[in-house]
DNA sequence: GAGTGGTCTAGACCACCGA
DNA sequence: CGGTGGTCTAGACCACTCC
């Protein structure tokens, strides 16, 4: 781990055992420096990252305050794995796998130069249902490319796929792009969220990409209304 | 502007041109540095930028791809005033505001060094409803702190309450958090929205702030559920 | 090996806040 | 006025990619 994001680990820490309690000052930049041995730039780095994390806010001549920031919360936000959030929340979780089907078609957009095209891609596509103490909260539809991930056993569907790409293949994840809309429940819906007619549910479409910029996931996630949250910070972006 | 953003909006705008299209390399960092006469570091606060943003993704030793980006969309993405995004998408839109309550009381959480506090606080209530082409789509509810903004005109809330903070009074906005959730449609949004029983809205609640990290403004928008869309650009943060 | 991005430094000048 | 954050520089060393 860099310099910058040792201090940042480490003011996170000092913010969250309310050393640093909300309304208070952190150190000043110079302070940090001499604290942590380090340039005033890597210092900047690390108040910067706590800035776009909700966790402070800087205010030129005076300092940077920390601000009541987001808590971890179910079950969208950022880019998680399902497993790792259930973990840090303690919450009991099952995945039962009720479609799989380990060489399946989906239609791609492609960015040629002439503009998008729809070819087929070769993809294993998988069905889960994600019950939360022991009730059915998500389904997740999740297509994988076999150009990058050429197959994905039951098992790893089961538990954790972000843990098999990651851990066993060696693959890391870079970023994604999420769409949340929301709609009637239909009839596979009702069936396995145990939704009676009339429901909503909430979707959550995304796309996710390796750091090297190549798209490989594509994942449907429909949840019961009355369970549904996603939390946001933004910052005003200048004009 | 400094030079960073100034950079920054000139990719950007290259990108948008497709000069730079999906998935062509921008030029180098040291390339930057000639272009526009500026230090690597600055050029690099560009690039960070445009990769936060979701425009580009950096790959060490080739260089930085341009990525398919999200676009701007309707309503709910960061912190712009419905004003500002409707002016940039060419939608005709219509505020219409039903209730206006210059002294109202609003219970707020006050942190205090035992914990939390409910008090009452003096706002500004209104209660507006959002026409987009002809059409009612969204309630929004604004509680304004009179501590901060001690007066609301009714007139400012039919045309853009953050016009009116920003230019009218030159407060500057600095960040909000939110929260989306979804619930049957109640009496009053089925009157205002036009909508039948059973009919379900999407909730957003976002609690936003200024630059100096006072909270001032709570506001709950109500969305008709199939009008509601919201996009999200997200990067895998490391364990 | 040449070129790319990732990290870090030491110092400079500026703008803003508060006493 | 001193202390704060905001910006920018020129240079260094490293890790990675590709030929």
């Amino acid at each position: 781990m860099n310099k910058a994001a040792l201090v940042y680990q480490d003011l996170l820490q000092k913010i969250d055992a309310e050393v640093y309690p909300i309304g208070s000052y952190l150190p000043s930049e110079h302070q940090l420096c001499e604290l942590y041995g380090i340039s005033r730039e890597t210092g900047r780095k690390a108040l910067a990252t706590l800035a776009d994390d909700g966790y402070i806010q800087k205010i030129r001549g005076k300092g940077s305050i920390v601000i009541e920031h987001r808590q971890y919360e179910f079950p969208v936000s950022g880019i998680v794995s399902y497993k790792e959030l259930a973990a840090k929340l303690h919450i009991k979780t099952e995945n039962v796998v009720y479609d799989y089907q380990p060489d399946a078609l989906l239609p791609v957009a492609d960015f040629t130069s002439l503009g998008t095209e729809l070819t087929e891609a070769p993809v294993t596509a998988i069905k889960r249902v994600r019950v939360i103490n022991g009730e059915p909260a998500i389904i997740d539809k999740d297509y994988i490319l076999k150009s990058v991930v050429p197959d994905v056993p039951k098992r790893a569907a089961e538990e954790s796929l972000y843990a098999y790409f990651e851990d066993q293949l060696g693959l890391t994840i870079g970023y994604a792009t999420k769409e949340i809309t929301m709609a009637p429940a239909t009839e596979e819906d009702r069936e396995h969220l145990a939704l009676n007619k009339g429901a909503y549910v909430a979707i959550v479409r995304s796309v996710t990409s390796l750091t090297d910029a190549r798209a490989f996931q594509y994942t449907e996630s429909r949840h019961r209304a009355d369970r549904f949250s996603f939390r946001d910070f933004a910052r005003r972006t200048k004009k």
